[in-house]
DNA sequence: TCTTGACTTGGAGCCCGCTCCAGGTGCTAT
DNA sequence: ATAGCACCTGGAGCGGGCTCCAAGTCAAGA
């Protein structure tokens, strides 16, 4: 598969695939022999891992370390286990955050809606 | 309160207070005889809902337009409560990202649990 | 009066995460 | 042969969001 393709399936500029192919986010992509990207099934997994964790905040640093500690194979499990517990952690934190600004958020709302109501029944004469 | 009583009770650095003041997002902090801010409530109730938003992913861009038009008056209330209905969307959007992701980080960790679990068993002998 | 220290400003610098570009290679179609 | 196109690489550039800095002002204390 071309990285035309892949950039299509995914919505991932060419660019940004090469990107995280260059920072290490990702293995590096089989090539054919002229040089050209052929990403099989192994490296769209990766692609699809990366997208969604990119998707959800998760840095750079924390995946290219997991992508290398892969590399390096079995004896890395459990380092690789504890990066994914702490990045799971700060993930919760941040979702923390983000609930608490959703509350924040639709009280604000609502009470632009009452509001935007009295003052309505006003224009109409109470 | 000074800028630095504001900062530690917040956890916002000095210049980070000045900086949301300077780009908008807070509206200009009252100022003593000698030009030096002195916060009053409506200026810590600011910084309190902007840390909020901020440590939500909320854009810098959104929250001060939201400044600007409070600091227009009652005209502006509909446009207010369209913007933020249009960051609840995005909140929302980004949380389902994340729930995403957690599922994933959940998944793969017990996948690492269960692999770690064997080899152990493996190494005493089974 | 002179130092000390917290504050002020405007602007430069920095990190992250892409995004764009120039210059080059190689397949395909004419 | 030549044009066109998709791809390659290394590196520069960019937007967001701070963070740091130099140079200046002011108030209080020795």
């Amino acid at each position: 598969m071309t990285i035309r393709e892949v950039s299509e399936r995914y919505g991932l500029s060419a660019d940004t695939l090469r990107y995280y192919e260059r920072v290490g986010l990702i293995p590096p992509v089989p090539r054919n022999g002229s040089g050209i990207r052929d990403y099989d099934a192994a490296s769209l997994g990766w692609v699809e891992l990366i997208k969604c964790m990119r998707s959800a905040g998760v840095g750079i640093e924390a995946l290219s370390e997991y992508c290398r500690l892969f590399q390096q194979g079995e004896e890395t499990l459990e380092a690789r286990k504890s990066l994914l517990v702490e990045q799971r952690r700060q993930l919760l934190e941040r979702m923390e955050d983000m609930r608490r600004s959703l509350n924040r958020l639709d009280e604000k709302i609502e009470h632009y809606e009452r509001g935007l109501g009295r003052k309505e029944r006003e224009l109409r004469g109470r």
